[in-house]
DNA sequence: CGTCTATTTGAATGTACTCAAAAGCGGTGG
DNA sequence: CCACCGCTTTTGAGTACATTCAAATAGACG
């Protein structure tokens, strides 16, 4: 199995033996994607933490109302799970679909957890790996408070450069705490002033 | 030096021999602040990771227009940290400052390092922790891009059920989103409501 | 009591929202 | 090749909610 990104992605945090990453290459399995297939259902348990090689993912919640709200994209190269459910094993309040053929590679939690045990490293590996996903949440959710849904906008095109003509403009919408009609109206005026 | 709450703190998590939490408690060192005083300014690299022992900080950032958005409070119990400043030794872009008076415990960048390759099981801790953290801004996120200011302010109830009454309202409006005023007339119609 | 800070209230403005409809776009089948 | 269909994006009009700015009130502390 080609597990390359994957272990790209991993040297970008700590040092690994390649037979420390055979150990955790054995451990994960390749789930093979069709766009709009769906990952984890809300209510059901995420039974994976995961990695994406190819494609991009969504991660989103569903109000009341029926509204969808993203929390993150997960394209190539991103780690994606719902950590609440997964570790508790309790129903997940996230979904995440597929919005392209995508290619991800999961592990499940006992694996994850005899992985801790056997190869104290990827303790190490994790806690770093989370702590990044913390900052880049505290900045998102300082952005969501002080910024304009413009400003957000533009950060959203820093952040993902190659997603903007991936994906429908509703879920970047979604994505920014906005509706579609408003992010519509967003972009007018910005060409607008560009002209 | 009094390390009660700390230890209780920690074993939720994980548990620990009377030595390794000894090793860690040599490690932290003791702040006592007063009301304003600050811990951590905007632009300075945050030299701690702390956790409170009693009183109460916010953690903030304050906008070009000058105006503040609190990240999270952390009164007793509550751990805190610029992670990003702390972990790359970079200026911070967050502020950290008391609302009361306040005991800190504070351990620095090297000691935590050394701890980790010490008593290993640290590093299970802190990435636990960190996990913890990550869902709770996880939830946190959402509710601003789902939730209703009103909402959002009974969420802030529930999360910190003691602060209402020991800090002003507009460092709770600093923490919904919203300015004071909007605030006020919140609770204006949740009390005509009411009664 | 007076001063400083915090909160409340009012009026006008702005930004995003809802609902509804039209236009654009891509693919399929006649 | 064109007509049609479904889905996405755009546009319009009216509304809701939070904002700004300004002023009045309320509390806390010396």
């Amino acid at each position: 199995m080609e597990l390359d990104r994957l272990r790209r992605n991993i040297a970008k945090h700590i040092a690994l033996s390649d037979s420390e990453f055979l150990h955790f290459a054995s451990l994960v399995q390749r789930r093979r994607l069709q766009r709009r297939d769906r990952l984890l259902i809300p209510g059901e348990v995420c039974r994976f933490e995961g990695f994406v090689d190819a494609g991009c993912l969504r991660v989103y919640c569903t109000d009341p109302g029926g509204s969808d709200h993203i929390l993150y994209f997960a394209p190539e190269d991103w780690w994606f799970a719902d950590i609440q459910s997964f570790v508790s094993e309790s129903p997940a309040d996230l979904g995440i679909d597929a919005l392209e053929p995508t290619e991800a590679l999961l592990i499940d939690r006992a694996s994850k957890e005899r992985l801790y045990i056997e190869v104290p490293k990827f303790e190490r590996l994790f806690r770093i790996m989370t702590q990044r996903a913390l900052v880049a949440l505290e900045r998102r959710m300082i952005g969501a408070m002080a910024k304009s849904a413009e400003e957000r906008y533009f950060d959203f095109k820093r952040r993902y450069p190659t997603l903007e003509d991936r994906i429908p403009q509703y879920h970047i919408a979604a994505y920014l705490g906005v509706r579609p009609e408003c992010l519509s109206r967003l972009r007018r005026q910005i060409t607008a002033r560009e002209s």
